[in-house]
DNA sequence: CAGTATCCGTTACGATACTG
DNA sequence: CAGTATCGTAACGGATACTG
């Protein structure tokens, strides 16, 4: 391993940074995380909405359609009036809960580190 | 846990969020890994451009410095003709190594679910 | 209630050229 | 070799107003 051999574990397309970009968009994670939480993996969108303290409608809507394409949940409409919409989790997005688990979990064990990194916001050098 | 009331685990300030910044800043995790992976948590600037492929020599440095700043590494400067600098993990660092490798682990277990997920860059919807 | 469309600011990021 | 400075772009993401 000498400093001339990159052992690069991060090519472009590797997995990690792949699994990295789940994380780049801010809300696909949490959505995810939400949705698990519930009995059955499935949730209208003003729950979601409710469940994410500051996201706004716009990004909501974005961030479901995209992961819609993706593959990570369904969406049901009932096409009553007013409409009630759902968003259930699917096969693949019961997977990618996983990895957003970890980190959540993580996350609450470790809030005294947490506390250590970026004290406060708004301290990266003025 | 009825639709009205949010069960919110995603409070603005709350630790999972603030494990995802860490994740938010695209070079920072594998900066942190690179690192971890070598055999005394350290390594020179050349070496981390190289082993990251596809990143600019700006965010490599603010990258760097930014995670300097917050306590993830040391940086050592060798004040010799050329310069040599040293970035080494900190205490801290070593400690946000987990949930990243974390991450890298579970991405090589997972690479058919990532091949599911967005099989190709820019198919997003045209 | 759910969704769309538009406007707009901020920031992340990359390319390049230059200094010690 | 390491770092700074500058420029430009693209994407993220918020606010608001409007439709069914």
């Amino acid at each position: 391993m000498q400093p001339g051999t990159p052992d690069d574990d991060w090519r472009e397309d590797c997995a990690p940074r792949r699994v990295l970009e789940l994380f780049a968009t801010k809300w696909t994670s949490m959505v995810l995380h939400t949705l698990h939480a519930r009995h059955d993996g499935a949730a209208r969108t003003g729950v979601l909405q409710r469940s994410l303290p500051g996201i706004s409608k716009k990004m909501l809507t974005q961030t479901l359609r995209d992961m819609e394409g993706s593959g990570l949940l369904d969406r049901l409409v009932r096409s009553t009036m007013p409409p009630a919409v759902e968003y259930r989790l699917t096969e693949l997005g019961r997977r990618f809960v996983e990895p957003v688990e970890l980190l959540y979990g993580w996350g609450r064990d470790n809030a005294d580190a947490l506390d250590q990194l970026v004290p406060r916001p708004g301290s990266r050098r003025t």
